[in-house]
DNA sequence: GGCCAGGTGAAAC
DNA sequence: GTTTCACATGGC
């Protein structure tokens, strides 16, 4: 992936290997609308970040500034994917998937909005999701005005001090409040510690990530592969299920240590391609 | 209007 | 350890 970072904006050359309009739609992430022509809009870090589509590149600008490392790691641009492809499409199924899905790159986002996000995010759909995650950045987010247009960040856990299962009833999460609450409860004692966190292996992380109630497998490993980046996690959903039992007659069971056969540590992108595919192939 | 949703905790075996 | 069930609310 060929790109560049000057005056504070990042310019990725067109390339089939990242298309926004796949990574952001793909169901990884939730405040990335669309916008207007050639623009897209959304929050994350704290800034809002605006890609706009040019004929040869992409241009990447935020505001406030977030640096070039951040912004990179972001959009996972230091990976290969085009050679992911390749070591994934040793059958038929993964081959097709890969295809149908070329352009989506699994983005690093924020732990603490990631794990609200996953959260809310169970026994849900998308659009959903979305608005629990877009009326909680509007009800205890700070504000930022970009061009004179308001728009709210996702909390940091300190705008949740206290938070009650009360405060959460306009996000209308129904019985996740009380996890939420659990969960940043836990981030503000410390008992879950990002810092400590990023230094551990993926398992450490997600044994970690299991104290919080209304944290399963499921979730925990969505947090790993969204925020830690661990590739070698396969979040195991309805629609994963489905496409294991229907595209490799692999039963609910098996499912884990076939993957682990069969992806390695690609898990989490052969997940996510096979999530598009089924999700939005059907 | 009923069924289902990017699951999980708790209670029962 | 595995199975079963309730859970709150909106999308379709």
């Amino acid at each position: 992936m060929k790109y560049e970072f000057s005056d504070n904006k990042l310019h990725i050359y067109k390339d089939e290997y990242f298309l926004p309009d796949l990574i952001f739609d793909c169901g990884q992430s939730f405040r990335f609308f669309e916008a207007e022509g050639n623009v897209r809009r959304g929050i994350a870090f704290g800034s809002l970040i605006e890609i706009e589509t040019l004929e040869n590149e992409y241009i990447i600008k935020s505001t406030p500034d977030l640096s070039e490392e951040i912004l990179v790691d972001f959009f996972d641009l230091k990976r290969d994917y085009k050679e992911i492809e390749k070591m994934l499409s040793n059958d038929e199924v993964m081959k097709k998937a890969m295809g149908f899905g070329r352009g989506i790159r699994i983005l690093k986002q924020d732990f603490f909005e990631t794990l609200l996000t996953f959260i809310y995010s169970q026994q849900s759909n998308i659009p959903r999701i979305a608005k629990c995650v877009e009326k909680t950045a509007e009800l205890f987010g700070s504000e930022i005005e970009v061009s004179g247009v308001k728009y709210r960040t996702f909390p940091t856990p300190d705008k949740l001090k206290n938070l009650t299962i009360t405060d959460l009833e306009p996000v209308k999460c129904g019985y996740r409040g009380e996890y939420i609450v659990d969960a940043v409860k836990k981030v503000l004692s410390g008992e879950i510690d990002y810092n400590e966190l990023k230094n551990m292996d993926y398992l450490s992380v997600k044994k970690k990530l299991l104290t919080i109630k209304g944290v399963g497998e499921k979730v925990a490993d969505c947090i790993c592969l969204f925020s830690f980046g661990f590739f070698e996690a396969f979040p195991t959903d309805t629609w994963i299920k489905k496409a294991m039992d229907s595209l490799y007659n692999i039963k609910e069971a098996e499912i884990k240590s076939a993957s682990q056969d069969m992806f390695g540590n690609l898990s989490g992108i052969a997940q996510q391609y096979l999530f598009y595919y089924l999700r939005y192939n059907k």
